[in-house]
DNA sequence: GTCTGTAGTTCGTGGTAAGAACTAGGTATA
DNA sequence: TATACCTAGTTCTTACCACGAACTACAGAC
Protein backbone atom coordinates (compact mmCIF):
# COMPACT_ATOMS: atom_id res chain seq x y z
CA UNK A 1 0.00 0.00 0.00
CA UNK A 2 1.19 3.13 -1.32
CA UNK A 3 1.63 6.09 1.16
CA UNK A 4 -1.34 8.85 0.75
CA UNK A 5 0.18 12.52 -0.04
CA UNK A 6 -1.28 15.05 1.69
CA UNK A 7 -3.19 16.24 -0.58
CA UNK A 8 -4.71 13.15 -1.17
CA UNK A 9 -5.49 12.59 2.43
CA UNK A 10 -7.38 15.88 3.11
CA UNK A 11 -8.90 15.53 -0.21
CA UNK A 12 -10.52 11.98 0.16
CA UNK A 13 -11.21 12.97 3.91
CA UNK A 14 -13.05 15.74 3.02
CA UNK A 15 -14.79 13.42 0.80
CA UNK A 16 -15.05 11.14 3.24
CA UNK A 17 -16.76 14.08 5.63
CA UNK A 18 -18.94 15.03 3.12
CA UNK A 19 -20.82 12.01 2.63
CA UNK A 20 -21.14 11.61 6.05
CA UNK A 21 -22.62 14.92 6.16
CA UNK A 22 -25.05 14.33 3.58
CA UNK A 23 -26.14 11.35 4.70
CA UNK A 24 -26.94 12.60 8.23
CA UNK A 25 -28.99 15.84 6.58
CA UNK A 26 -30.62 13.33 4.53
CA UNK A 27 -32.02 11.46 7.86
CA UNK A 28 -33.23 14.48 8.98
CA UNK A 29 -34.83 15.75 5.88
CA UNK A 30 -32.43 18.44 5.70
CA UNK A 31 -29.99 19.59 2.76
CA UNK A 32 -26.45 20.06 3.81
CA UNK A 33 -26.64 23.52 3.23
CA UNK A 34 -30.24 23.78 5.22
CA UNK A 35 -28.20 21.56 7.88
CA UNK A 36 -25.08 23.83 7.78
CA UNK A 37 -27.30 27.02 7.78
CA UNK A 38 -28.99 25.10 10.95
CA UNK A 39 -25.40 24.45 12.67
CA UNK A 40 -24.10 27.81 12.13
CA UNK A 41 -27.16 29.26 13.48
CA UNK A 42 -27.19 27.58 16.93
CA UNK A 43 -24.28 29.58 18.05
CA UNK A 44 -26.23 33.08 17.39
CA UNK A 45 -28.74 34.96 14.98
CA UNK A 46 -26.99 36.29 11.72
CA UNK A 47 -27.81 38.82 9.25
CA UNK A 48 -27.82 37.97 5.54
CA UNK A 49 -24.41 39.87 5.12
CA UNK A 50 -22.76 37.76 7.72
CA UNK A 51 -24.47 34.68 6.93
CA UNK A 52 -23.58 34.82 3.40
CA UNK A 53 -19.40 35.13 4.36
CA UNK A 54 -19.67 32.67 6.86
CA UNK A 55 -20.94 30.16 4.41
CA UNK A 56 -19.73 31.33 1.37
CA UNK A 57 -22.69 32.28 -0.40
CA UNK A 58 -23.44 35.27 -2.40
CA UNK A 59 -26.63 37.01 -1.02
CA UNK A 60 -28.84 36.11 -3.62
CA UNK A 61 -27.90 32.62 -2.93
CA UNK A 62 -28.64 32.97 0.53
CA UNK A 63 -32.14 34.68 0.13
CA UNK A 64 -33.46 31.50 -1.37
CA UNK A 65 -31.95 28.79 1.45
CA UNK A 66 -33.13 31.12 4.13
CA UNK A 67 -36.61 31.09 2.05
CA UNK A 68 -37.08 27.39 1.69
CA UNK A 69 -36.19 27.20 5.69
CA UNK A 70 -38.10 29.53 7.04
CA UNK A 71 -40.88 27.86 4.84
CA UNK A 72 -40.54 24.66 6.66
CA UNK A 73 -40.42 26.63 9.78
CA UNK A 74 -36.81 26.31 11.08
CA UNK A 75 -35.52 29.99 10.99
CA UNK A 76 -37.63 32.86 10.83
CA UNK A 77 -36.25 36.86 10.03
CA UNK A 78 -36.65 39.38 12.40
CA UNK A 79 -36.27 43.15 12.10
CA UNK A 80 -33.37 44.74 13.73
CA UNK A 81 -34.54 47.84 15.89
CA UNK A 82 -31.53 50.10 14.62
CA UNK A 83 -31.69 49.69 10.80
CA UNK A 84 -34.69 48.84 8.92
CA UNK A 85 -33.24 47.77 6.31
CA UNK A 86 -31.49 44.97 8.08
CA UNK A 87 -32.88 41.56 9.17
CA UNK A 88 -31.70 38.63 11.69
CA UNK A 89 -32.04 35.17 11.07
CA UNK A 90 -32.88 33.43 14.11
CA UNK A 91 -33.67 30.06 14.67
CA UNK A 92 -37.61 28.62 15.64
CA UNK A 93 -38.38 26.46 18.55
CA UNK A 94 -38.92 23.85 15.96
CA UNK A 95 -35.55 24.52 13.84
CA UNK A 96 -33.02 24.50 17.37
CA UNK A 97 -34.49 21.79 18.08
CA UNK A 98 -33.16 19.93 14.37
CA UNK A 99 -30.69 21.51 14.97
CA UNK A 100 -29.13 19.87 17.84
CA UNK A 101 -29.98 16.60 17.12
CA UNK A 102 -28.72 17.17 13.30
CA UNK A 103 -25.32 18.11 14.84
CA UNK A 104 -25.32 15.53 17.64
CA UNK A 105 -25.99 12.91 15.42
CA UNK A 106 -23.49 14.15 12.87
CA UNK A 107 -21.00 14.83 15.50
CA UNK A 108 -21.08 11.21 16.29
CA UNK A 109 -20.88 9.87 12.94
CA UNK A 110 -17.61 11.84 11.93
CA UNK A 111 -16.05 10.49 15.14
CA UNK A 112 -16.88 7.05 14.40
CA UNK A 113 -14.73 7.85 11.10
CA UNK A 114 -11.91 8.39 13.37
CA UNK A 115 -12.98 5.65 15.95
CA UNK A 116 -9.98 3.54 14.14
CA UNK A 117 -7.21 5.32 15.56
CA UNK A 118 -5.88 5.01 18.81
CA UNK A 119 -7.07 8.02 21.33
CA UNK A 120 -3.15 9.13 21.19
CA UNK A 121 -3.53 9.66 16.96
CA UNK A 122 -6.69 11.01 17.61
CA UNK A 123 -5.33 13.79 19.94
CA UNK A 124 -2.14 14.19 17.45
CA UNK A 125 -4.64 14.44 14.41
CA UNK A 126 -7.01 16.73 16.13
CA UNK A 127 -3.90 18.86 16.50
CA UNK A 128 -2.46 19.00 13.32
CA UNK A 129 -5.80 19.50 11.27
CA UNK A 130 -6.28 22.23 13.78
CA UNK A 131 -3.18 24.14 13.27
CA UNK A 132 -4.21 23.57 9.37
CA UNK A 133 -7.95 25.37 9.95
CA UNK A 134 -6.17 28.14 11.90
CA UNK A 135 -3.26 28.87 9.04
CA UNK A 136 -6.26 29.32 6.85
CA UNK A 137 -9.03 31.12 8.55
CA UNK A 138 -11.90 29.27 7.91
CA UNK A 139 -14.93 31.13 9.47
CA UNK A 140 -16.66 28.29 11.73
CA UNK A 141 -19.09 26.73 10.04
CA UNK A 142 -19.64 24.05 12.24
CA UNK A 143 -18.49 24.51 15.78
CA UNK A 144 -16.46 25.74 17.67
CA UNK A 145 -17.16 24.40 21.14
CA UNK A 146 -17.38 20.80 21.20
CA UNK B 1 -7.22 29.09 21.87
CA UNK B 2 -8.92 26.07 22.89
CA UNK B 3 -7.71 22.83 21.46
CA UNK B 4 -10.12 21.65 18.47
CA UNK B 5 -11.82 18.06 18.69
CA UNK B 6 -11.01 15.59 15.78
CA UNK B 7 -14.33 16.53 14.50
CA UNK B 8 -14.27 19.95 14.10
CA UNK B 9 -10.71 19.51 13.00
CA UNK B 10 -11.94 17.19 10.45
CA UNK B 11 -15.34 19.49 9.44
CA UNK B 12 -13.51 22.31 9.31
CA UNK B 13 -10.96 21.17 7.19
CA UNK B 14 -13.27 19.76 5.16
CA UNK B 15 -15.12 22.60 4.63
CA UNK B 16 -11.78 24.39 3.66
CA UNK B 17 -11.19 21.83 0.99
CA UNK B 18 -14.51 22.34 -0.57
CA UNK B 19 -14.00 25.90 -0.68
CA UNK B 20 -10.41 25.24 -2.36
CA UNK B 21 -12.01 23.28 -4.89
CA UNK B 22 -14.43 25.47 -5.84
CA UNK B 23 -12.87 27.85 -6.45
CA UNK B 24 -10.35 26.12 -8.26
CA UNK B 25 -13.12 24.13 -10.27
CA UNK B 26 -14.93 27.92 -10.70
CA UNK B 27 -11.52 29.19 -12.05
CA UNK B 28 -11.65 26.32 -14.96
CA UNK B 29 -15.15 26.94 -16.03
CA UNK B 30 -16.14 24.09 -14.04
CA UNK B 31 -18.79 22.92 -11.58
CA UNK B 32 -17.13 21.06 -8.71
CA UNK B 33 -19.13 18.27 -9.52
CA UNK B 34 -17.95 18.27 -13.70
CA UNK B 35 -14.53 18.37 -12.15
CA UNK B 36 -14.66 15.49 -9.98
CA UNK B 37 -16.19 13.58 -13.11
CA UNK B 38 -12.94 14.61 -14.75
CA UNK B 39 -10.51 13.54 -12.22
CA UNK B 40 -12.12 10.41 -11.82
CA UNK B 41 -11.89 9.81 -15.90
CA UNK B 42 -8.55 10.87 -15.85
CA UNK B 43 -7.42 7.30 -14.31
CA UNK B 44 -9.40 5.43 -16.69
CA UNK B 45 -12.95 5.15 -18.77
CA UNK B 46 -15.95 4.19 -16.41
CA UNK B 47 -19.40 2.85 -17.02
CA UNK B 48 -21.85 4.91 -16.09
CA UNK B 49 -22.71 2.16 -13.22
CA UNK B 50 -19.21 2.33 -11.68
CA UNK B 51 -19.07 6.30 -12.18
CA UNK B 52 -22.15 6.56 -9.91
CA UNK B 53 -20.60 4.26 -7.52
CA UNK B 54 -17.34 6.02 -7.60
CA UNK B 55 -19.54 9.37 -6.94
CA UNK B 56 -22.03 8.47 -4.91
CA UNK B 57 -24.48 9.17 -6.81
CA UNK B 58 -27.62 7.70 -8.50
CA UNK B 59 -27.85 7.10 -11.86
CA UNK B 60 -30.54 9.07 -13.04
CA UNK B 61 -28.01 11.94 -11.40
CA UNK B 62 -25.34 11.14 -13.47
CA UNK B 63 -27.00 10.88 -17.09
CA UNK B 64 -27.30 14.70 -16.93
CA UNK B 65 -23.79 15.18 -15.31
CA UNK B 66 -22.47 13.70 -17.98
CA UNK B 67 -24.57 15.18 -20.61
CA UNK B 68 -23.78 18.14 -19.57
CA UNK B 69 -19.89 16.71 -20.25
CA UNK B 70 -20.74 15.90 -23.45
CA UNK B 71 -21.96 19.22 -24.31
CA UNK B 72 -19.45 20.87 -23.18
CA UNK B 73 -17.08 18.80 -25.29
CA UNK B 74 -15.17 17.03 -22.30
CA UNK B 75 -16.11 13.11 -22.50
CA UNK B 76 -17.67 11.17 -24.82
CA UNK B 77 -19.78 8.52 -24.41
CA UNK B 78 -18.57 5.33 -25.78
CA UNK B 79 -20.24 2.06 -26.92
CA UNK B 80 -19.09 -1.10 -25.52
CA UNK B 81 -18.19 -4.04 -27.51
CA UNK B 82 -19.81 -7.04 -25.88
CA UNK B 83 -23.10 -5.19 -24.55
CA UNK B 84 -25.13 -2.88 -26.35
CA UNK B 85 -27.03 -1.43 -23.26
CA UNK B 86 -23.54 -0.22 -21.70
CA UNK B 87 -21.63 2.68 -22.27
CA UNK B 88 -17.84 3.94 -21.45
CA UNK B 89 -17.45 7.02 -20.63
CA UNK B 90 -14.22 9.05 -21.69
CA UNK B 91 -12.16 12.03 -21.42
CA UNK B 92 -12.09 13.82 -25.06
CA UNK B 93 -9.09 15.62 -25.53
CA UNK B 94 -10.05 18.89 -24.70
CA UNK B 95 -11.08 17.30 -21.47
CA UNK B 96 -8.28 15.34 -20.85
CA UNK B 97 -6.57 18.60 -21.28
CA UNK B 98 -8.62 20.89 -18.75
CA UNK B 99 -8.81 17.82 -15.95
CA UNK B 100 -4.81 17.57 -16.40
CA UNK B 101 -4.52 20.96 -16.03
CA UNK B 102 -7.50 21.75 -13.10
CA UNK B 103 -6.40 18.72 -11.61
CA UNK B 104 -2.66 20.45 -11.32
CA UNK B 105 -4.02 23.42 -10.26
CA UNK B 106 -6.14 22.25 -7.46
CA UNK B 107 -3.53 19.69 -5.72
CA UNK B 108 -1.46 22.92 -5.71
CA UNK B 109 -3.47 24.77 -3.94
CA UNK B 110 -4.54 22.04 -1.51
CA UNK B 111 -0.68 21.73 -0.61
CA UNK B 112 -1.15 24.87 -0.03
CA UNK B 113 -3.18 24.27 2.69
CA UNK B 114 -0.44 22.30 4.77
CA UNK B 115 2.18 24.63 3.87
CA UNK B 116 1.87 26.34 7.28
CA UNK B 117 3.22 22.94 8.78
CA UNK B 118 6.62 21.77 8.86
CA UNK B 119 7.66 18.63 6.74
CA UNK B 120 7.63 16.56 9.23
CA UNK B 121 4.19 17.20 10.65
CA UNK B 122 3.35 16.96 6.91
CA UNK B 123 3.98 13.55 6.59
CA UNK B 124 2.22 12.59 9.85
CA UNK B 125 -1.00 14.63 8.85
CA UNK B 126 -1.12 12.73 5.49
CA UNK B 127 -0.44 9.35 7.44
CA UNK B 128 -2.81 9.73 10.10
CA UNK B 129 -5.78 11.11 7.08
CA UNK B 130 -4.67 8.13 4.72
CA UNK B 131 -5.21 5.35 8.30
CA UNK B 132 -8.70 7.34 8.32
CA UNK B 133 -9.64 7.12 4.52
CA UNK B 134 -8.20 3.40 4.38
CA UNK B 135 -10.39 2.34 7.75
CA UNK B 136 -13.86 4.06 5.90
CA UNK B 137 -12.99 2.67 2.44
CA UNK B 138 -13.49 5.58 0.31
CA UNK B 139 -13.91 5.20 -3.43
CA UNK B 140 -11.17 7.12 -4.85
CA UNK B 141 -12.77 10.34 -6.02
CA UNK B 142 -9.67 12.08 -6.97
CA UNK B 143 -6.50 10.80 -6.97
CA UNK B 144 -4.47 7.69 -6.00
CA UNK B 145 -1.24 8.42 -8.06
CA UNK B 146 0.13 11.61 -6.52
C1' DG C 1 -38.92 -18.35 -26.49
C1' DT C 2 -40.32 -16.48 -22.49
C1' DC C 3 -38.80 -14.49 -17.96
C1' DT C 4 -36.05 -11.97 -15.36
C1' DG C 5 -32.34 -8.94 -14.38
C1' DT C 6 -29.29 -5.06 -15.72
C1' DA C 7 -27.57 -0.55 -18.08
C1' DG C 8 -29.02 3.70 -18.95
C1' DT C 9 -32.44 7.35 -20.02
C1' DT C 10 -36.52 10.29 -19.34
C1' DC C 11 -39.44 13.05 -16.67
C1' DG C 12 -41.02 15.71 -12.86
C1' DT C 13 -39.92 17.96 -8.49
C1' DG C 14 -37.26 20.56 -5.40
C1' DG C 15 -33.06 22.52 -4.10
C1' DT C 16 -28.42 25.25 -5.07
C1' DA C 17 -25.67 29.10 -6.87
C1' DA C 18 -24.61 33.14 -9.37
C1' DG C 19 -24.98 37.91 -11.52
C1' DA C 20 -27.65 41.89 -12.75
C1' DA C 21 -31.06 44.90 -11.77
C1' DC C 22 -33.81 46.64 -8.29
C1' DT C 23 -36.09 48.67 -3.64
C1' DA C 24 -35.63 50.88 0.45
C1' DG C 25 -33.43 52.63 4.08
C1' DG C 26 -29.06 54.86 5.98
C1' DT C 27 -25.18 58.49 5.72
C1' DA C 28 -22.49 62.24 4.40
C1' DT C 29 -21.99 66.53 2.83
C1' DA C 30 -22.55 70.94 0.43
C1' DT D 1 -32.51 70.57 3.01
C1' DA D 2 -31.27 68.44 -0.98
C1' DT D 3 -28.41 65.64 -3.28
C1' DA D 4 -25.49 61.97 -3.83
C1' DC D 5 -23.77 57.85 -2.43
C1' DC D 6 -23.65 53.54 0.16
C1' DT D 7 -25.51 49.33 2.21
C1' DA D 8 -28.96 45.36 3.19
C1' DG D 9 -31.73 42.37 1.06
C1' DT D 10 -34.82 40.79 -2.67
C1' DT D 11 -36.21 39.55 -7.38
C1' DC D 12 -35.46 37.51 -11.73
C1' DT D 13 -33.24 34.68 -14.91
C1' DT D 14 -30.19 31.02 -16.06
C1' DA D 15 -27.75 26.87 -15.37
C1' DC D 16 -26.83 23.18 -12.60
C1' DC D 17 -27.49 19.24 -9.20
C1' DA D 18 -29.90 15.21 -7.11
C1' DC D 19 -33.45 12.08 -6.51
C1' DG D 20 -37.23 8.52 -7.39
C1' DA D 21 -40.41 6.38 -10.52
C1' DA D 22 -41.35 4.84 -14.77
C1' DC D 23 -39.49 3.40 -18.96
C1' DT D 24 -36.51 1.21 -23.08
C1' DA D 25 -33.52 -1.99 -24.70
C1' DC D 26 -30.50 -5.47 -24.30
C1' DA D 27 -28.44 -9.78 -21.88
C1' DG D 28 -28.64 -14.12 -19.67
C1' DA D 29 -31.03 -18.24 -17.86
C1' DC D 30 -34.26 -21.70 -17.98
Amino acid sequence: MEALGVVAGLVRSSFLVNAVYTESAREYGLTVQQGQLLCVLMAQPYGMGELGATLGLEKSSLTGLVDRAVRRGLVRREPVPDDRRAVQVVLTGEGRELAEDFYGATCRRIEGLASGLPPADRDRLATLLGRVVEDNEVPTVFLDAL
